[in-house]
DNA sequence: GCAAATAATGCACTTAAGTTGCATTTTTTT
DNA sequence: AAAAAAATGCAACTTAAGTGCATTATTTGC
């Protein structure tokens, strides 16, 4: 817990009840996951209070927004390299399945580079794989 | 507009005046267009049809579908050979300007092949590069 | 340690996009 | 031309996201 504290204040983000077991809760998780999945989580607390959260923790660095097509916005902890170099880009790819309809960040897989016409400026790349994952596949 | 029957009877879609309408609409476009953009060009119909006509066109292989990251779904015709193949997936890529908000299709640029763990199989790709467009850069 | 200032939280409400049910109109089939 | 099928239009619903503001908690300056 105490390390928990220490890793939000290092991203200026003051270690409150609630954050400190957001934090802890999307440790827990492998997986990314949507405000509702944090809500049923959370009986105490307020939905308003959960997004406003998870929004400063995104804003802050300590988690990234993912949209795998869905439509619903998910989030997962970033990595604590990349958390820590205050690295905002997350170039990681996701893979999204559809029988489950879980996201899992796959960050040893890099975004390969892709050349542009004259003119276009990247800034930031979404790359969402979408199929089955390991574990459906199994079934 | 013959042609354009001809196109939407190729993909068993009755050639109805709106459905001509809005093909035309999208072939106009060199982006990628939501529901907002296309109800603004048509005070005659109403939302819900034009809704059930885009989705109709994406079930029948004439447009796709696009997820920039905006939040807001955008579609935009399939390319020709694409749509006569029969092909589902239109493994382009899309470019969204943050600045001018505009998604385009970048045809001609493939997706290159990842290689994922075990067990995860892929069915689809969404790959969106972010960043300024040639219009935008040039400002 | 206490008061003032600042930040976080909770509740109510709003917005926006997507979607569905159903009656009406149009088109196709026989 | 009548019956069947498909398309359209209207109203209403759903869900996720976001905002305003009062209340509570925490931090800062003295």
């Amino acid at each position: 817990m105490d390390e928990i504290e220490k890793v939000l204040r290092q991203h200026r983000v003051r270690p409150t009840a609630i954050r400190l077991l957001m934090y802890k809760f999307l440790q827990e998780r492998k997986v990314a996951v949507t405000l509702n999945d944090i809500e049923s989580g959370f009986d105490k607390s307020d939905r308003t209070t959960l997004y406003r959260t998870i929004k400063t923790f995104e804003k802050n660095g300590l988690v990234h927004q993912i949209d795998d097509g869905t439509g619903v916005a998910k989030y997962a902890l970033d990595e604590p390299q990349t958390a820590r170099a205050g690295n905002t880009q997350n170039l990681h790819l996701h893979f999204h399945c559809t029988s489950c309809n879980e996201t899992v960040c796959l960050t040893d897989h890099t975004i390969p580079h892709i050349s542009l016409p004259e003119g276009f400026v990247t800034q930031d790349v979404n790359l969402v794989l979408k199929g089955t994952c390991d574990k459906c596949s199994r079934k």
